[in-house]
DNA sequence: GCAAGTATCTCGCTGAACGAGAGAATAACG
DNA sequence: CGTTATTCTCTCGTTCAGCGAGATACTTGC
């Protein structure tokens, strides 16, 4: 085994990964009625309102890389479902504020809860120094991603002539 | 800074890490033309491919969770857009196995290449014991998911009457 | 050689997301 | 203030990925 095996390994144990969470994420929506869509929309406004941040449908929109049609269609299923709720801003009145219900968090428990509990407990079984270490690689990965994204982007941008 | 605090940071970077590969396959598949299933199907075809295995439409739709018609349309749009080849099996003739063409593996370079390069500079930066803990840790995070997706497939058997 | 089984593809449809633009409210400026 | 510009959201018509059902083509077992 070369020296550069092992951190191959790394890089596909960390994409294999980020698969299995995703069809994690995919089979959990559809067996509750939901689109992928739908279940990040609710993972960024349950995650909005443990900030305490407020969330309108363009932000949310925008999060989700939306446009202004496709994000009236995903509030709509939501609020269909019960999961959100629209209330006009009183301070301005052009904008509209999505709260969630309580049914969301019940949701978003029944998908997180379960899962984080377990890697909660697998994590106990590693040392402190472990978890640290742990912790400064994939803040190392996440910031090699993000610059990526970002450089992928501005490379968008120039091609569009 | 409490007990727990460290682990939930790490549940948090983990996920934060799954999003923005996400966002970066999502943005590269949109520059080039493809839907984020092409771009999936090609990942799946190219690591077949390197691990000299024959993919049928059959085992590709599969994998993805697409049936039969989704998986029809899927292939139409990766031949027509030269990416991959169909050809009949000649010991079988009922089965088509899909070959993959050589825009692909540029298009998976082009993808991957520039990403795993930088992935791999960050490690470097590590020890190799660290990256020991890493992958070890790694390892651990996606055994429990894969755990957790097995009792989702098992409880939506349940649910299913 | 005929029935059952397996792999792929066709047809018609649903619905998520898009582009364009309308509607409603606020801000800015003279 | 009133007129114009700006900002946010929603409506309309369209496109296209993926679904269910079933047709088609080939193989295998009896």
């Amino acid at each position: 085994m070369s020296e550069v095996e092992e951190p191959m390994r790394l890089v596909h144990l960390l994409r294999g990964l980020t698969v299995e969470l995703d069809l994690f994420g995919a089979e959990f929506a559809s067996r509750n009625g939901l689109h992928p869509t739908d279940l990040r929309a609710l993972i960024h406004l349950l995650d909005a309102a443990r900030a305490g941040e407020v969330v309108t449908p363009g932000r949310l929109g925008e999060a989700l890389h939306l446009n202004s049609a496709g994000t009236t269609g995903l509030v709509d299923r939501l609020e269909r479902l019960g999961l959100i709720r629209r209330e006009r801003d009183p301070q301005d009145r052009r904008r509209v504020r999505l709260l969630v219900e309580e049914r969301a968090m019940e949701l978003g428990q029944g998908f997180f809860g379960g899962l984080i509990g377990d890697l909660l407990a697998a994590m106990g079984r590693f040392e402190p120094g472990e978890l640290a270490v742990a912790r400064r690689f994939l803040e190392a990965m996440a910031e090699v991603v993000a610059t990526a994204r970002q450089q992928e982007r501005a490379g968008a941008e120039a091609g569009k002539k």
